[in-house]
RNA sequence: GGGGCCGUAGGGUAGCUUGGCAUCCUACCACCCUGGGGCGGUGGCGACCCGAGUUCAAAUCUCGGCGGCCCCA
């Protein structure tokens, strides 16, 4: 690596790059090629997503790229929200069309024309589904890769339910699930409920799980949506309820993307690359057998000591003749692998092998009676102190403030009492020229930083990305 | 939204002011030598973002396009 963590932005690119996360050169704006490395870890967390929405009573779904412009525009606010970002498809070959289409930016307005066929009494409810997709935003601002993209590789669920109350039920259990997902990227963050002014277009609110980055910036990973009967209305998506009256559903969605993988890079790795968490790490443990006159016998035990572990972890032996140990640790530290083997002539002798950790470099001799075991621990402990070093590092970003001096110049969140006025609220963000990032879950008396009026209600001030 | 910097082999660069043979490092290929923290040697392959203009001559000057990076709002 050439640049330290400490200058993060240019550490940033260097490191997915030579990571082999991606290859950044493709010759479109704010769209990079997803390299078999980076593509892995990508396919790590898709796959997390389909086991635990599963469990949690979704069916995975497709729906088409293109949306009419019909549809699209039938939800007022959201169209609002999305018209200035959405790339149009305008011909056929060269006839123009009739009725354009839009590539998806997000797929409400795919979905629900069809939701409207498929709901039609109460027994269809409640109706969830996901879908992993590529969607696609005309970003005008500066692009920045798995952070701010044109093609955004996105998870989103959408469900729909009866009543208002069901609804509300879906978005606890969406955070329930949206836990579990952090504890698995080793992610630290916190939950806000967006200020009315910065919620999701066409939704009733709000809830983002947002993290800190090195740089201070703040990094909206997840957004759990209550629409209630706003989309509904305008797609006309009715059941039949018992009674023998129709009522419009109430729906909510989830949604997730690359910006994780960005979160992941940023959190944990350091001067020497990146750091993978070991539940998603595409390698778990990487062998390097130390080869000098005994090549063969060393190479045969190594492929055995992969044997051993293949059924329990995923492993890769780095066999490669050309290179030596010393540029092979390089290389596998740069790629974030949690857990290194080494095998040479003098662990032969004694039966053991060495492990080293990523995180924290220590080495560690285990007999080969028990390395299995012993690597199945030290992964959930790389796992565990990954989050707990990176939760320690985000608390020290959260400071509290008085008075409105002094937040300009932090370098995390800020938070300040606030009366909940979008007029105080935009002054807020004028004075320290940063964001309302959102209002978290947490209460406390005080009074407003601008008008002074009592209130139990905070901000959390930052500059996003 | 505003400002600035930039585009030369796969990657990183020199050359650009003052137009004329394109520099070095790395990677890659071949052979030799090696191997518990980025081995070394010899030889080789490989580039001026795209388009238009000025000119005897353009990496270099002018204009446009595409793309990248940083900072500020």
């Amino acid at each position: 690596m050439e640049f330290p963590k400490q200058n993060f932005p240019e550490w940033y690119n260097e490191v997915i790059e030579k990571a082999g996360l991606v290859d950044k050169r493709y010759p479109v704006k704010g769209m990079h090629v997803w390299l078999p490395y980076g593509w892995k870890l990508m396919r790590n967390i898709d796959e997390y997503f389909r086991k635990i929405f599963t469990e949690h009573n979704h069916e995975e779904v497709y729906f088409p790229l293109l949306v009419p412009e019909t549809e699209f525009k039938k939800e007022g606010e959201h169209i609002k929200g999305f018209e200035d970002e959405v790339y149009w498809v305008t011909h056929g070959g060269t006839t123009p069309l009739d009725v354009k289409l839009v590539l998806r930016p997000t797929s409400e307005t795919a979905m629900y024309p069809l939701f409207s066929l498929w709901i039609r009494t109460h027994a269809d409810l409640p109706l969830k589904i996901f879908q992993i997709v590529n969607v696609f935003r005309y970003e005008t601002k500066q692009t920045r890769t798995f952070i701010r993209v044109r093609e955004v590789h996105f998870f989103e669920s959408h469900t729909a339910h009866a009543t208002a109350e069901e609804a509300e039920e879906q978005i606890r259990e969406n955070i329930e699930i949206w836990k579990k997902v952090a504890k698995k990227l080793a992610l630290p963050y916190v939950l806000v409920r967006k200020a009315d002014w910065d919620k999701f277009p066409g939704a009733h609110y709000s809830i983002g799980a947002e993290t800190i980055m090195p740089s201070g910036r703040t990094l909206q990973i997840a957004t759990i949506h209550q629409y209630l009967q706003n989309f509904s209305k305008a797609y006309d998506i009715q059941y039949l309820k018992e009674d023998g009256t129709h009522d419009y559903v109430h729906q909510t969605t989830f949604g997730m993307s690359e910006r994780l993988v960005g979160a992941i890079v940023g959190i944990h790795g350091d001067d020497r690359g990146l750091i993978i968490p070991p539940e998603i790490a595409p390698i778990q443990v990487v062998i390097i057998p130390i080869v000098m006159k005994d090549k063969e016998r060393i190479l045969e035990e190594a492929r055995k000591i992969k044997g051993e572990l293949e059924g329990h972890y995923r492993v890769h032996l780095d066999d490669r003749d050309n290179y030596t140990p010393g540029y092979k640790f390089y290389d596998w530290e740069l790629k974030g692998v949690p857990l290194r083997l080494e095998i040479g002539p003098r662990d032969l002798e004694k039966g053991q092998v060495v492990l080293v950790r990523r995180d924290t470099f220590e080495k560690i001799s285990v007999g080969r009676e028990e390395y299995i075991q012993k690597i199945g621990e030290l992964l959930g402990d790389i796992q565990s102190n990954l989050l707990s070093r990176a939760e320690k590092e985000m608390a020290s970003r959260i400071k509290n403030f008085d008075i409105l001096e002094g937040i300009k110049e932090h370098d995390g969140i800020a938070v300040v009492s606030w009366c909940g006025s979008e007029e105080c609220g935009h002054k807020i963000e004028e004075l320290t020229e940063k964001k309302i990032i959102g209002i978290p879950m947490e209460k406390r008396k005080g009074k407003c930083v601008i008008c002074g009026k009592e209130t139990d209600t905070l901000a959390y001030v930052a500059k996003p990305y």
